[in-house]
Parts: structure tokens; C-alpha cells; sequence
DNA sequence: CGCGGGGTTGAAAATGATCAAACGGCGTGG
DNA sequence: CCACGCCGTTTGATCATTTTCAACCCCGCG
């Protein structure tokens, strides 16, 4: 049931691919009985969790296998999906407005960590590594959020498929892709539906940017093409 | 010069109403020299402030007084706007990828207080208080972005215009609101053009669920009434 | 073999953008 | 003081995009 790596097995105490020895590097070395409150999930196709977190954010739900969709949905059954989670990823709890509804989504079957650290709150207030690492967690989000806002509000339907490709393309590290996702999964995701990803999907299959295996497979021949119709860059550069 | 109220003017250590005091009375009151690091800005309607960080997120904008906007925009000039700001809120370095540009744009004349905390780095990078103070700050903006993510994803054009009206109007505190944005920055902010919001106000104006006095000022009669027309609360419930 | 759940495609309708014209307030200069 | 011109707004006509509704296909499964 221990899914979390040992801080270590990640080499010089961080592991470089994924947040959750950054975590566990600063949470847990110096707390005692932390292990009681680490619990393993497994999460199937379409399965939600709900993580409202109660009161502070002190419980955390890292993606250790899989891929997954942070989503809320309006009281009317309206869903958007607020951003993809794959392994590596750190949710802290979302914030559900009263009348919104939060939850995280299991795009493909999933292992998750669930770590919650509220009994240990007081110590945890004052320890500074903690709260660099859930700084850096958040803020990873909020770029995340920010450049997902741009997407929504100036890019058209076509542009923000083609992002999404390149974007998906881009994070497993070339080759074939698989999508995790059904076509409205993706258009909750980009704010349009399910028919307009599909047709467009097509339009993008016929001008050869993209090449389809299947409907949820796809390799792309010359990323730099793709880049090159898109007015944002595919890739955040990290500095 | 000095536009941050002092921690003894806001009676418990923290001001209730801006996040000014909250920083100051975590940072500062520890730091020596920090004085020497702030600095009062004037931005006039229209004004631009790069706010891009070096490297990490150790330098603060705080409003102290008027309306300002984070934006973005692609290389062909279209812009959208992030969030909107208002006194109290802080700004943390925006994250701009390249070829996307990023900055903080005025719109009305405003005061900030800018604080580059970076010679402080290695201290504050242990200080406590300061981290859970910065979190506070990332995790608020990343609830604002989410929230807008839903808002430019599921809701039509009417919706989001009525959504924004009530958002104003609430945190104006009721009565008379006075808009300090034109029409094109409300367009940038919904993921609109300009002459969609014009004719989508004078539709709501007819309708009678906004009575405006001018272009830029306007009174809700009910705003319940708004409410029950929106599939997502008004404002988010604060816990 | 039939059923059901994606996925694709088409036609029609709605929504929002674009282009263009006219309005109105306001400051400047005659 | 008035005319002029500028800028933001409003409104109309038209166009493009996206949604909606519906049919159909493909494939896996009972």
C-alpha cells in the first residue's frame, strides 16, 4: 500500500521527476506517525474523488500512475475539466464554491497517494520546507490555470485542439501518443463539445499535421509545424 | 513614499480588509533593512508594469489603491485578461512563458507597492510566517483561476457578462458601481470582443436586472434576481 | 445476432465576430 | 462661445464559427 518512493531511492533526497519525494523529502522526514495518515487509492476509468479539503489545505492526493482531470461542474450539470493530472502531480484540496461542485476524475485507471497531514496542522505551520514545497505546488497550478485562462478566452476551436495535441505530444515525450480521454473529456476540457473536437480532429487528420493510429492514438511528424499555427508556444520554458 | 500601512495601524497585527499588513506583518517585522526594498508606485489608467520575477517568486506588487488587471497576450496582439485586482490583492511574478508576454496593466489610476524581497532570499526561505503568507497569497489567485476557467469554458456570452456585472456590484459592497474598465478590457477579461459586451449590456439594460446611469455606472435592484439566472453562486462562499 | 457506447458526419439553428456607420461626450483651438 | 475632431460606445448588417439535433458507423460484448 505504500506507493509513495522513499525519499531514498530518488538519489540526492528529491526526486527530479516528481513531487512526491519533494513532499514526503520535507514533510515527513522530521514528522513521526506520518505514515499512518498516507493511504493508497486505486481509482478505475470514470471514478471520482471527491477532495474538498476541510478548512486549511493540509490534505494532498498525488497521482502515482494514470492520468486524471481536476472538474467541476455548475449546478445545472454543465462539467469543465480545470486541468489534466498525470503522474508526478500534486492536487491540493480544491476549492469548491458553494453550489459548484469539485472533484478529481480518473481519465484512465489510476494510483493515487492520499496524504492527509491535518493532525499534524501545528507543526506543520511552522515548518518552512513544507510550506515551500505546497508554496511551489500552487504555484505550479496557478501558471497551469493562467495559461489555461488564455486558451479559453482568445484561442479559436482549432487552435486550442492543435495546443492540446502538441501539449499532450509534448508530455509523453514524443513517440506515439495515447490519449487517455474520450472526445468530451477533451472538449470539457478546451470549453467546446463533443462533436466540434471530433470534427476537428478530422480536419487535422486530412491536413497531415497529426497522424492517427486509432481514434485515441496519434504520432506527431514535425512538432515544429504544429508550433508554427499557434500563436503560444506548446511548452512553458522552464527557467 | 511609504504606501503600506504600518501592522500597529490595523489593530490586531493584520488588516481585516487588504492583505498589505498580512505581508508586512510576516516579512518585515523580522527584517532589517527591508524598508529600503519598497518602493510606491504610480501607475496611470493605461500604464503597464512588467512584472515578470527573476527566477523566483520573491517580488510583490501590492494594490494599494485603484483597479489594475494581469494580462497576457500572444505574439499577434491578441490579449486576454488573467484576473483582475483590486486593493489589498497581491501580485506575485507573473509566469510568462516565452513569446507569451505578461504584465500588470492599470485601469484606472492606481498606487502599488512593489517589494523586492529577493536580498532577504535566504532568510525568508526558512521564515515561516512568509511562505504561509505567500501560499495564502498563490492559493487565492489559483481559486480566482480556476473559477474563471469555468466561467470562459461553460458560460455563454450573456451569462458571463451577468456574472461579471454581479461580481463587480458585490465586491463594490452594494449601491452605486462604478466600472473603471472599458468595454474592450471587460472583452479581453470574458474571452469576448468589445461589441458583443456593448450589445450584450444594453440587453440586460432593457431587461431591467441592471439600471445603468452611465456607460460606466450602475445600481442592482435585485440581486437575487441576477442570481437565479446564473448556474454558479455570485460569490464564492468564504469558510 | 442484436445491443450499446463511443465516434463521425451532415444539415439547420444559434451564437458570437467582423465590418461599417453613426452617436455622444469632451477637450482643444479658432 | 462654438466648431472640430477624437475616442469610446452603440447599433445594424453580414459573415464565420460553434452548437444542436439527428443519423449512421464501427466495434466489442452479451
Amino acid at each position: 500500500m505504500n506507493f509513495i518512493p522513499k525519499a531514498t531511492e530518488c538519489g540526492a533526497g528529491l526526486c527530479p521527476a516528481c513531487a512526491v519525494c519533494a513532499l514526503t523529502g520535507c514533510a515527513f522526514h522530521n514528522l513521526s506517525g506520518a505514515e499512518a495518515h498516507q493511504r493508497g487509492l486505486r481509482l478505475d476509468r470514470g471514478d471520482r474523488l471527491d477532495c474538498r479539503g476541510r478548512g486549511a489545505c493540509l490534505q494532498f492526493w498525488v497521482i502515482v500512475e494514470g492520468t486524471a482531470a481536476t472538474c467541476t461542474a455548475f449546478e445545472d450539470g454543465r462539467r469543465q475539466i480545470l486541468g489534466l493530472e498525470g503522474p508526478g502531480d500534486v492536487i491540493c484540496a480544491l476549492m469548491a464554491g458553494t453550489g459548484t461542485q469539485n472533484w478529481l476524475e480518473a481519465l484512465s485507471d489510476c494510483r493515487i497517494c492520499e496524504l492527509d497531514l491535518t493532525p499534524q496542522a501545528k507543526a506543520l505551520r511552522h515548518d518552512a520546507d513544507f510550506l515551500a514545497a505546497t508554496f511551489a505546488v500552487a504555484h505550479r497550478r496557478l501558471a497551469a490555470a493562467q495559461a489555461h485562462i488564455s486558451t479559453l478566452g482568445r484561442l479559436d476551436s482549432r487552435e486550442r485542439v492543435l495546443l492540446f495535441l502538441a501539449q499532450m505530444a509534448d508530455r509523453a515525450g514524443r513517440g506515439l501518443v495515447t490519449l487517455h480521454m474520450s472526445r468530451e473529456d477533451i472538449a470539457d476540457y478546451l470549453g467546446l463539445n463533443a462533436e466540434t473536437v471530433s470534427r476537428i480532429l478530422s480536419r487535422i487528420k486530412k491536413s497531415g499535421l497529426v497522424k492517427f493510429l486509432s481514434p485515441t492514438e496519434y504520432v506527431v511528424p514535425d512538432m515544429a509545424e504544429i508550433a508554427r499555427r499557434l500563436p503560444v508556444p506548446v511548452a512553458e520554458a522552464v527557467p
